[in-house]
DNA sequence: ATTGACTCCTGATGGC
DNA sequence: TGCCATCAGGAGTCAA
């Protein structure tokens, strides 16, 4: 899935389109997604986008009464059309605006999720265990020391968790562990303050770097124009199995933790 | 309480 | 070309 630094862009790219304006009609073609898409998606029709937000990696329409919430999944993207396009496979759900803008959702593999929000969108249930934000000062390598204290589960696994910190997935945990120099299978209980301090700084950067590049794409993610992102060409150890690694030259190994598959150097990773 | 396995689903890819 | 196995960026749920 699209990961904190994609549903940021397409938050970026969707964002100027629906602020401020008034939704005319919800369209659900196809409500077969994680959680099937509740008839209350209408309630949205005729009311004011208030703001548009980003909570780890889900997407927040606060509406005049209620709101929406918007979950990419692992192969969902928002488009925005500017005129009207016939839907095609795995168009799941349009959101037409009163001006004639339309933001329409499209995932194949159905993981992704469109919810209404009674009340204020952030006190969803799903929302309400979610960790700090990585790039907000919560995120502190004194916050992630304390926390692991005593733990065992791997160092990748604690950080993808989003009752930790949100937004980390599958592809910037192993990036940002090559770079703090951290083996991924190691006990997350038994990392340093010090070198916690290093992890924190690297998922910040790495994160950061691939906002800037609009994100990752490594096979179906697209912005708001449907454009890809380019920091796939910056990724230092994801997908580089057998590849030399850019630090010591070794070899790129690729294991399964957790049943995901993770990238590391066994050499600069301790 | 913590952890790991399983699950949802479609599509791309590679081997034969 | 077809068939089959494997793998994929998430994360809720369950059982141990």
């Amino acid at each position: 899935m699209p990961e904190l630094p994609e549903v940021e862009t397409t938050l970026r790219g969707i964002a100027p389109y629906l602020q401020g304006q008034r939704i005319a009609r919800v369209t659900v073609r196809d409500p077969r997604l994680r959680w099937p898409v509740p008839e209350d998606v209408r309630k949205a029709e005729g009311q004011r986008v208030v703001q548009l937000r980003r909570r780890g990696k889900y997407l927040l329409v606060e509406l005049e009464q209620g709101g929406l919430i918007i979950h990419l999944g692992m192969s969902g993207s928002l488009r925005v059309l500017h005129q009207s396009r016939t839907p095609e496979k795995h168009d799941h759900f349009d959101i037409e605006l009163e001006n004639g803008t339309c933001l329409r959702f499209n995932d194949p593999r159905r993981f992704g999720a469109f919810l209404w929000v009674d009340g204020p969108v952030d006190a969803h249930e799903l929302l309400r265990h979610l960790g700090p934000e990585p790039l907000s000062d919560d995120f502190t390598a004194r916050y992630l020391h304390r926390l692991s204290h005593g733990r065992k589960l791997a160092i990748k696994n604690f950080i993808m968790n989003g009752q930790v910190v949100v937004g980390v997935g599958n592809i910037y945990a192993s990036e940002a562990l090559f770079m703090a120099g951290i083996h991924p299978q190691r006990a997350a209980g038994r990392i340093s303050a010090q070198r916690y301090a290093g992890l924190v700084d690297a998922i910040r950067d790495v994160l950061n770097r691939a906002i800037k590049m609009g994100g990752t794409s490594l096979r179906d993610f697209v912005n708001a124009d449907g454009a890809p992102g380019y920091f796939t060409q910056e990724l230092l150890v994801y997908n580089r199995a057998g590849g030399d690694c850019f630090q010591c030259g070794g070899r790129i190994r690729q294991k399964v933790i957790g049943q995901r598959s993770s990238y590391y150097c066994p050499v600069c990773q301790r």
